[in-house]
DNA sequence: AATGAATGAGGATTCATTCAT
DNA sequence: TATGAATGAATCCTCATTCAT
């Protein structure tokens, strides 16, 4: 098993090699799907040869296990960063929603893979959305919970619920940008979305005029 | 030579053989995914012949096809209707809220199977999201900017992202559902569960009071 | 699975098939032996396409335990039959001693694999000796056991052992055979070889001079 | 530059490290089998390195090569000095089974790789029995040639079928304690296996009285 | 319409061997 | 000597698709 200890990784020689291997997964995944990639070509994306992979990643499908680990761990601890920080739940939410869109930005193949390959991925594999969706579920739950307590939530709203919704309002505009339904180059245009993305969520779509239904329901 | 009652079946109503191998391959396809279901496995839960797969659907992929055409034609109908009937923006949204679960309701296999096989599909082959994903989009963003020019939306919300979030509102509860996160064995649960979507969608997640803050920012 | 249950079989068309790709796997295990042979020289040998070989055969250990079978049970079941005549001890092992040499005779190419590369497989493989070697001991061990009680054998033999000695003169003569150590070409030379190997069994090598020595042991 | 003490060690003792590597083959090919065995198993086996192996070895069938040599030489040559040394034809042939009941109590592994692996390999490699099997022969059929000179041996007996079957007899013992129908640790049962195995290709299994058949022959 | 045997390209995985350090 | 990363050919097995009946 490789080192991995070096201080500046990615140097490319030796120690990035693993991590290179990785990238080069997630471009490919990326582009052809899991199920499309064939080793051989994370192999020449990496360009390292074919065996290579193997002494780093135990097979296919690990080293789509690694995809994610390395993709969603990071995020998922954001999130949960967000969710847990101090503040009015509209500033959590906007905080969860911006972890969502940062890391689109930082890394658009990553978050694609995860959300295209992972997330959806058959319930058979180990590498089940149970852990992915699951998970951020949890975290979101919890946050909805406190703020129930907190009388923050209309009463009567299950906080697990609420959480599924924010993470397909996120999971739905991110996919819109990936389809190229948004513009992801417009950062003004990412800006603003993600801003009426917040909007929606805590106060709905109905402007103050329709609202008035609201009262009377 | 037998038969000339329903020689032009292919077209809409199948044959009952036909009929049976598509069933089969929602069933198979839900439960291993596209890429997991082998033909043979289609065939045997079919109760066919391995080659009769063939003389209904030229290929695997036209059988995929054939699927989404299946559940996801009569759906996509049964949106439209909704997003285009007469009422409130807040009627037509539960209308298109109700369609997806009922939906569910009728075959969560073929949910499973559109949801997780087909909407997310690489972009290379040709049951794209373009028409599912991007069906739904134009449907929802119209009847959106119905809404906006009625003045019923907030200002300066964009209808197509609108139109995104709620596809994802709806998505992401159904798939929480078919993870089992959300309770919905009983028709009162999944009831509930509609309406609360319903109403978050509509008026956001926040308590009245809460609510407060809206007219601060 | 093939059927195999029409009447003249062999035909070459259709009911033949599994047995052409057993022969074939048969004889390129003897040529090249079982780790040397791939399975598209079986293929190749039989005149088959190369999936149909795995048509017949889940996976190249399980033709060889095919292999096994076809060429053992037989055999094995013969073995019993010599074991198991009446007669005098000395006329069942000239029996089954003459079983071995008559597979030989008949099928040389099944009696190599068996030997060479069945027999001696590590004990790992569900297809080791154990079935093997151990089936015929037990059948030999009866054989002298038997003997022994009818005073045929020598005293203070132990019949298992016997047994172990008979498969080893047997197995050994055969492999000096196949290896071309002891001249097998015609038929009189492998009777003659068959004749040698039961006296010596039977009666020892020594001659009747050297052989007054046993009894002043 | 380090050491010139024995810079010439490749010969005859072996340095340490390449008789800890030889010792590890021998265990690891008895375990798996040479073709089940992974030079990376070897290494772990020695505790050495992957690519150390390498140096000490050209290759893989070199190594087994060499575990040939190292456990067959020796073993020949003590058998080749029992069937020369003065005595009865009795004295030698007990001594030659002794010799290779001593090996299996020296070294039961060693005896495990030469009787399954070496001696059994396909004609194609350079390893073939021609060394093992056909060494023993030659040394075994000299001694039977010498007896029959003398008149020890009975009229018409061919020399190379009489180690053949020597051969065999001893090989089907070891094997059979290999397998564990007899029992290894018993010291006096091994002995007692040895004794009857003298007894019987000596003078046959036939009791006394069985054996009066013989003159009537 | 129905059957299931036959085909063969495709791709994951293994592992002996080499090489840079 | 010693290390273990790097290489890539070899080969098993899968499975969509075709075909003869």
């Amino acid at each position: 098993m490789p080192s991995g200890s070096k201080a500046r990784a990615n140097t490319g020689t030796d120690t990035g090699r693993r991590r290179t291997i990785l990238r080069a997964a997630i471009e490919v995944f990326a582009r052809k799907g899991y199920h499309g990639a064939r080793m051989a070509d994370v192999a020449r994306e990496a360009g390292v040869a074919y065996g290579l992979v193997y002494h780093y990643f135990q097979s296919k499908e690990a080293l789509l296990e690694s995809v994610f680990e390395v993709s969603w761990s990071g995020f998922a601890a954001r999130v949960r960063e967000a969710a847990q920080a101090t503040g009015t739940l509209a500033d959590k939410i906007r905080g969860v929603l911006g972890v969502g869109f940062d890391a689109y930005r930082v890394d658009s193949k990553g978050v694609r893979v995860v959300l295209l390959e992972i997330a959806r991925a058959p319930a058979s594999s180990r590498l089940n959305r149970e852990s992915a969706f699951g998970d951020l579920s949890r975290i979101g739950a919890e946050m909805f919970q406190e703020a129930l307590d907190r009388g923050q939530l209309r009463n009567g709203t299950d906080p697990l619920l609420c959480a599924a919704l924010l993470i397909g309002a996120l999971e739905s505009l991110l996919t819109a940008i990936l389809l190229g339904l948004v513009d992801a180059h417009d950062e003004a245009a990412l800006e603003r979305a993600k801003q009426q993305c917040t909007e929606v969520f805590l106060n709905g779509v109905l402007s103050e005029a329709a609202s008035g239904v609201r009262a009377s329901r």
